[in-house]
RNA sequence: GCCUGGAUGGCGGAACUGGUAGACGCGUUGGACUCAAAAUCCAAUUCUCGCAAGGGAGUGAGAGUUCGAUUCUCUCUCCAGGCACCA
């Protein structure tokens, strides 16, 4: 027997454990029934679950519960991105060990993560911070290094002078230090780089397989990021020395324009040519600029300074003189422009400034101007003034001047990338230890698997002060060169924890794999990730990182196939009262209080019935409640027809059904068809609204009736109806769903049973309402049979009453009729 | 600044390939039940003019294409996400 009242706290508690107890969501690799593996991004373990995780997790299992009804093997798991800064800033505040603090959080999480009733294999679940997955992070590592895909470059990190330490860029508040407010400086370090540029043209065709499963916005995103341009590198020799500047331009086609060069203030050659203090101030003046700035930020006034040299131009053989500009970045192209005044718009900004001279190179075709420009010339046309490629169409004379300077070996057609290597090193304790030796008789050694994992210590103090604790520990950085066994040093950085969440989902697949990072076999059953879940706010890091790994694993024979995640969808924020949810503004909801009042089913509901998933969702208090009344109505239907329900139903065949039961059946049908279809095209907001229909029409035959439902036809439809509910939301609100299910009878899951199928002949109806337009406009609406002719319609609507006043006196022009739909008469 | 999105009633949102704008939920108003309240059930609810019948306007703003535009094109405004050391 159901209670009278919706009681969730005792039902949710009692359908988690049940589920665990017979192991219903633990995954295997020998299934008959085809692998379906759903993940959602993991989560960092801050201390508490947060809106944006139930909202995150409730779309992974819908999907994972609906893929599971619909006959796949799934594997839905979870874990903790437990590396990163939060972790070392309670450290440093409160005198805690990071893993301390971590393994504390991810405990209390999990608890809150478990209340919530999401279908995860619990038995994979992986801890980033923990030696067992970080040794086979170094491993990879080192096989980065070892295949010459990580190596060491200077790079450029926030500093606090005060603190003599590095900082996050969400460390650095209006150039000032978070902790001590002092001005931030920039520091040049010696830094490990992975070489993902060495992918970026994997990375950007990659995107064909991806068109139509992931959101467009994303790919686009990614494809800017990469930003692939097609150009040359032309070497022009600096008069009266040995030294070369190199410049990358994708338009060639200027080559004979050029009136001068533009190197970065963080150019090598700069500090070359600068050897005057005066040139030595200037060149630090516009270093800092730069430094402070985005480097695609737009300058007001550009600045800049003559070094003094000159270039010679590779064809031409002119002097070309040499400037520092601060509009030339360092991490672009070759940190070298040749400047074109009179087709480069910033060239011709420059120059205006500074008087250097503008010479066209190219017109448009038919034309002979010879008036000084206003502004540069970018458009298309024929070159002038450019030797033997005068005359020439601009677009066609770019591939020839490359061949000619190719053929002089002073240039070479290229394609640039706008996407940089990935900075790895990380200056600070919580992270994977970067696995390399330094050795002074050889070199830079990668620590070899067999002493792998490099652990953390534990006997560290946290200042916050001077920098990474690992460099004052007593022994971690005292070290033997594995090679000739002599003293050396152990690397202190720590990896970037983006490395970590690069191969995690794949690790999922073999999780206590001790051999290795996973095998091969299993990660190629359960790979690609059929659907993932997260934020949209990861569209250029975390899901190109990812996809970089995955190439470079499949690469070195780990895995195979491309692409790691064969669709995406990108969840939006959980905001409250239009602003994102934190502890400043005060507007945060805990996922807590509102499971302690209204239970996980009606959480979820909620989550997925107030917004669309991919658009930001509005918390709202009022609809929460909504959601629970909906969960409510479904329940007091069911207990007040319990007898009805309980019922032995007879055969289909041997029931006559009215036309009232037939429009109820009709709507049971249509239901299932929408959620099928909404779950599909991931409208979960859409397809809940569905079952609130079918809910209103059945509570509308009782507003009519009382007793409606005792009739044995009126029961078979009741039954109908109801299993159908329970079926299709099962996903949604399962802990209920179970409840009700064992109530019909069911001795097995509601969570294993299979979705319903929809009844195509109980859809079709006789009659359609048309709209009738006059003009465009809506003037009446009409019932019409199916299957009437075009005539015909134009006959009836013409003598319509609401329609002839609007027609009187006109003459028709045209008579549209959209089959079943609409019928515009258009008069003038 | 650059890249990428978004904007629909009082609110969250819906609308198939260009074809009834506002499904569903919240809120509000009215009714039923009740001694009363809560809960529940039913009904109405884009704005505006009108006693009504009915008319007019309407999807961020402005233009355009079309018999017909929330949907397609152009221009603009505002908001959000990302910008490489938050994850």
């Amino acid at each position: 027997m159901v209670s009278e009242k919706y009681a969730p706290k005792g039902i949710e508690g009692k359908w988690q454990q049940l589920w665990a107890e017979q192991n219903v969501f633990k995954a295997d690799e020998d299934s008959h029934k085809p692998k379906y593996f759903c993940l959602c991004m993991f989560p960092y373990p801050s201390g508490n679950i947060h809106m944006g995780h139930i909202r995150n997790y409730s779309i992974g299992d819908i999907i994972a519960r609906y893929k599971r009804m619909k006959g796949f093997n799934v594997l839905q798991p979870i874990g903790w991105d437990s590396f990163g800064l939060p972790a070392e800033n309670a450290a440093i505040q409160r005198g805690v060990h990071p893993r301390e603090w971590t393994l504390q959080n991810i405990a209390q999480m999990k608890v809150e993560l478990k209340s919530m009733g999401i279908g995860y294999d619990w038995d994979r679940e992986v801890t980033t911070c923990l030696p067992e997955y970080y040794r086979w992070e170094q491993k990879l590592f080192t096989q980065f290094f070892e295949k010459d895909l990580a190596y060491k470059k200077t790079g450029q990190v926030n500093w606090c002078p005060k603190c003599e330490t590095v900082l996050a860029n969400e460390q650095v508040q209006e150039g000032a230090c978070w902790r001590c407010d002092s001005p931030v400086t920039v520091k040049n370090l010696s830094q490990w780089y992975f070489k993902i540029t060495a992918y970026a043209d994997q990375l950007l065709s990659g995107h064909e397989q991806l068109e139509k499963k992931w959101p467009q916005r994303v790919l686009d995103m990614q494809k800017h990021w990469i930003g692939e341009s097609q150009g040359g590198r032309i070497q022009f020799q600096i008069e009266g020395s040995s030294e070369k500047v190199e410049i990358f331009t994708t338009r060639p086609d200027t080559l004979f324009g050029v009136t001068f060069v533009t190197i970065a203030a963080a150019h090598p050659l700069a500090a070359k040519l600068c050897q005057a203090p005066q040139s030595i101030e200037q060149l630090e003046k516009i270093k800092k600029a730069v430094a402070l700035r985005r480097p695609d930020e737009e300058i007001k006034e550009k600045k800049g300074f003559f070094t003094g040299s000159y270039a010679i131009h590779p064809l031409t053989k002119e002097k070309i003189p040499v400037w520092v500009g601060d509009f030339v970045v360092m991490e672009y192209g070759t940190g070298a422009v040749m400047a074109v005044p009179a087709h480069d718009q910033r060239d011709f900004e420059f120059a205006t400034t500074y008087q250097l001279p503008i010479k066209r190179v190219i017109i448009p075709e038919g034309e002979h101007s010879s008036e000084p420009l206003k502004e540069a010339y970018t458009a298309p046309g024929v070159l002038v003034a450019s030797g033997i490629f005068s005359g020439q169409d601009n677009e066609l004379a770019k591939g020839a001047i490359l061949t000619e300077l190719e053929k002089k070996k002073l240039g070479v057609s290229t394609i640039q990338y706008r996407l940089r290597d990935w900075g790895v090193s990380r200056q600070r304790f919580w992270g994977a230890p970067i696995p390399i030796v330094y050795c002074k008789n050889c070199g830079t050694v990668p620590v070899p698997e067999k002493d792998l994992p490099v652990s953390l210590p534990m006997d560290v103090i946290f200042s916050g002060k001077q920098g990474n604790p690992l460099e004052h520990h007593p022994t971690f950085s005292k070290t033997q060169c594995p090679k000739c066994q002599k003293p050396a040093r152990r690397e202190t950085d720590t990896m970037d924890t983006f490395v970590e969440s690069s191969w995690y989902y794949a690790r999922y697949t073999d999780p206590h794999c001790s051999t290795g990072p996973f095998s091969k076999a299993k990660a190629d059953y359960w790979l690609p990730v059929d659907y993932y879940v997260g934020g949209v706010e990861h569209a250029c890091m975390h899901l190109l990182y990812s996809r970089f790994f995955h190439k470079i694993l499949r690469d070195w024979g780990y895995l195979s196939g491309d692409e790691p995640f064969a669709r995406l969808l990108t969840q939006g924020m959980v905001i409250k009262d239009g602003a994102k949810m934190s502890k400043s503004k005060g507007n945060v909801v805990t996922p807590g209080s509102i499971l302690d009042r209204f239970g996980a089913d009606t959480a979820r509901l909620f989550s997925l019935f107030a917004a669309p998933p991919e658009k930001d969702l509005d918390w709202n208090e009022k609809g929460v409640e909504g959601c629970h009344r909906f969960l409510q109505r479904i329940w007091r239907l069911f207990y007040q027809h319990q007898s009805s329900l309980a019922d032995p139903m007879v055969p289909e065949s041997e029931i006559s059904f009215s036309e009232k039961c037939l429009i109820l059946r009709r709507k049971t049908h249509w239901m299932i068809q929408k959620m099928t279809d909404d779950i599909e095209s991931e409208k979960f907001n859409v397809a809940i609204s569905a079952a609130m229909e079918l809910v209103n029409e059945l509570y509308g035959a009782l507003a009519d009736n009382e007793k409606f439902f005792s009739s044995s036809e009126a029961k078979w439809t009741l039954q109908e109806a109801m299993r159908s509910l329970l079926l299709c939301l099962a996903p949604f609100a399962p802990h209920m769903m179970e409840e009700l299910w064992h109530e019909l009878g069911h001795r097995t899951f509601v969570t294993t049973a299979e979705w319903p199928k929809y009844r195509p002949e109980l859809l079709v109806e006789s009659k359609f309402t048309l709209v009738v337009q006059v003009n465009g406009k809506v003037r009446d609406r009409v019932e019409m049979a199916k299957g009437i002719t075009k005539d015909d319609v134009q006959k009836l609507v013409l003598a319509m009453d609401k329609i002839k006043p609007f027609i009187e006196g006109k003459t028709l022009r045209q008579f549209i009729y959209v089959p079943e739909k609409i019928a515009n008469v258009v008069v003038g």
